[in-house]
DNA sequence: AGCGCACATGAGCTTTCGCTCATATTCTAT
DNA sequence: ATAGAATATGAGCGAAAGCTCATGTGCGCT
């Protein structure tokens, strides 16, 4: 009966969990903001060792208590950062929708991937464990969802290359952008176009389109 | 603190003398084997939450007193373990030295990558993700690096394109493979050779050598 | 001023978990 | 058979972490 989900057990009459509720910028999205940047700190710092309730409440320069009026429980507050940093991407993701040529969209969508992923690098990676250590939250589905439909309504673009299975394609292209970012933060790299230009390759091949321009390799 | 090698630190008598104790090994080995596929197991059912040393001794059938006395502490556990699983892939992957055409030694090369993480999908995953966590053990080092000097081999055969930076080539094809293999198998993917099929296509692209095998994609 | 509501506070409760150690058991040598 | 070394056992300790709740504080309203 640990982890606590999104929904909660206990009578807990107050509103809790949602973030965005109220049109005021009130005091309570303050201390939402700040329990959730705290917690995106404590991350980068120190990893999941540190990741505890209380050190999150005192970095965000809050009591213990309040945070739990905010947050069902820890889990929650992971989610919830999940689903902010997610958000950001979505949007950066789905202006490819707008981008009339097919190799300009994937270009796009290349980029934006790999900048998300370069943005708070540890932070990225170890969010993208919890995700998949949690129960599937709405909220998160309905983002990455977005993010999904952006990349199959881009293969089927005219001009687009055939491609056999674009629900898998779409999440193998995720994955190789991911895999190769993750694994260059750990190194330490920190050349975002670099790295822009292997995801390109592994991609391009992945689809097997010939990479456009370029230096021969 | 804790961590360490997977034997114990006090002077273990090099046992036998007497050269009746052949059919069955030392019960030392049993029970060091019991406890890392105990572990393993564990990790494989309920991820890290239910990863615990009362536990993992609990399922190797030993007290853990017993887990105590052969592991100095939880992580030397989880060390031993991932040691033991890399070293599995390493005896795979360094076949490749014996392969003499360049396309037939990449191609066993992806093979035995996406083999190793498909085995135990989960396990792979989640060792994957403590190797990060944890301080970089020697034992571990060692094997990994035998990886990497295949792949760099690999790369200086003759037949093979030209390829600007190859330390960095070896980790993204490591990290390619990585990444669709994880998220395919999270997604419950289980066909090797559709999976290897797509990350010959990506890593392919990545190295800006041509498919070979041709299947349109 | 007095009242009441909304929220903030943090000491501390409860549970979990890594690990120890006093004791028991098994093995080996004589 | 007996001693003594090697090894196994598991109750329980100390620390840590998630979370609660009795109390405190500010604020609007009358």
């Amino acid at each position: 009966m640990r982890y606590s989900h999104s929904a909660q057990g206990k009578t807990r009459p107050p509103q809790a969990l949602d973030p965005r509720k109220q049109p005021t910028q009130s005091r309570a999205t303050e201390t939402v903001n700040a329990v959730l940047e705290a917690a995106a700190r404590i991350l980068e710092k120190h990893g999941f060792e540190g990741y505890t309730t209380n050190a999150i409440a005192e970095r965000a320069g809050v009591s213990i208590g309040s945070l739990y009026q905010y947050f069902p429980g820890k889990d929650a507050v992971t989610v919830a950062l999940i689903e902010r940093e997610l958000t950001l991407l979505s949007a950066d993701v789905t202006e490819a929708d707008s981008i009339a040529d097919y190799r300009d969209a994937m270009h796009h969508l290349i980029k934006a991937a790999v900048t998300h992923q370069m943005r708070r690098p540890k932070l990225a990676r170890l969010l993208d464990f919890e995700q998949s250590r949690l129960p599937i939250a709405p909220r998160i589905r309905h983002v990455t969802d977005a993010i999904h439909r952006t990349l199959l309504r881009t293969f089927s673009r005219p001009g687009a290359p055939y491609i056999r299975n674009m629900q898998e394609a779409a999440f193998d292209l995720i994955a190789i952008a991911k895999g190769i970012v993750d694994a260059a933060g750990e190194r330490g790299e920190t050349d975002a176009h670099r790295l822009e230009e292997r995801v390109r390759r592994a991609v391009y091949g992945y689809l097997g389109i010939s990479s456009p321009s370029r230096r021969g390799l």
